[in-house]
DNA sequence: CACAAGTGCTTGCGCACGCAACTGTTATCC
DNA sequence: GGATAACAGTTGCGTGCGCAAGCACTTGTG
């Protein structure tokens, strides 16, 4: 959104180099159109299909256990975490958020029951957060639900030598 | 996030139909092992692609033009309409938002002066958002950057042959 | 050992968004 | 034609989140 520093469009003007020849007003009339078929279905319908399975999956996952993807990403990493406990720095990466963040959604947690907090033991600066019997309990419920939700909207569109060369093809996405 | 109705687990008992054998809980200790590598790989690359573009070319985009995604999609679809206008309702689905989102989105956009809002003419109850010329103007500059952006994160690192299967199987996902 | 620099987490603040309720308009159905 | 329903958009309210500043503790350096 446009905010304090440059409030408006910082062009130079609508057309000062090429002359104005009716035509698109530059170079960059429409710079999606310079785009294939394949190159703009395969981004767009990367947008698409992730946001359409997002909300679906969360609406899913809130309506069977009051639980936001969030909320679900970090009982899950430290349901699978030794001793279930995670020290809020290494939590903060498994559930995408900052630590501003993970401070909220930690505090929720513990405020019903699903986790515990402590102070770490050998770094004084350091808080521990340690999921409970009935973070436990939960998030395994909520794992099949999720999971099943995962398999109808993604996994089974694939066959299994699909999903292997997209795991390699995803993999070259992320850094 | 646990609310109202039911703040904790929702769950029978800890184990009430097979014997606690000292093994896992239940039969969905942890259904995610149940994944092959390939289906565990193909959602997780998927999620985490996702995410770490998303919030690279958003940033991009704001420390660029000042603008959300949210903003760049109204923009993009507004420039792309006849006339440059679409009504409220259709503005809705391109941006992905929902009507009150929208309205919000429309009103921070017409402060600045990158579109204007009409009542529209054959529905008294309609309103039309119109992109302005530096609404037009930014739009465009905005597209260079972030379809550079979609190439550099995303279209580059694919063949054409791949992107064309890549949109044909998006399209699987969406409905 | 003191003092700076770095680290881990929390807090103040602002913001974008969804949901549900509301207003005003248009279509539908006796 | 008048009652009712459907629809378009806005508003009140609550919430989750990021950013930047702050506090507490630890580590490095002279």
């Amino acid at each position: 959104m446009a905010t304090p520093p440059t409030p408006l469009s910082p062009l130079p003007a609508p057309a000062d180099l090429a002359a104005d020849d009716g035509a698109p007003v530059c170079g960059n009339a429409d710079d999606w159109e310079s785009l294939s078929a394949a190159e703009s279905g395969a981004w767009h319908g990367f947008l698409q299909a992730h946001a359409e399975i997002q909300v679906e999956l969360e609406h899913e996952l809130q309506a069977a256990h009051q639980l936001s993807f969030s909320d679900y990403f970090a009982l899950l990493a430290l349901e699978r975490a030794p001793a279930g406990r995670l020290r809020m720095h290494d939590l903060a990466k498994p559930v995408r958020l900052t630590r501003s963040g993970l401070t909220r959604l930690v505090e929720r947690l513990e405020r019903v029951g699903l986790i515990e907090r402590t102070p770490c033991e050998d770094d004084a600066r350091g808080t521990e957060a340690r999921i409970t019997e009935q973070g436990r309990a939960l998030v395994h419920a909520a794992s099949a639900t999720h999971l099943a939700g995962v398999r109808r909207r993604f996994l089974e569109r694939f066959s299994p030598a699909e999903l292997a060369v997209l795991a390699e093809q995803f993999g070259r996405l992320t850094a």
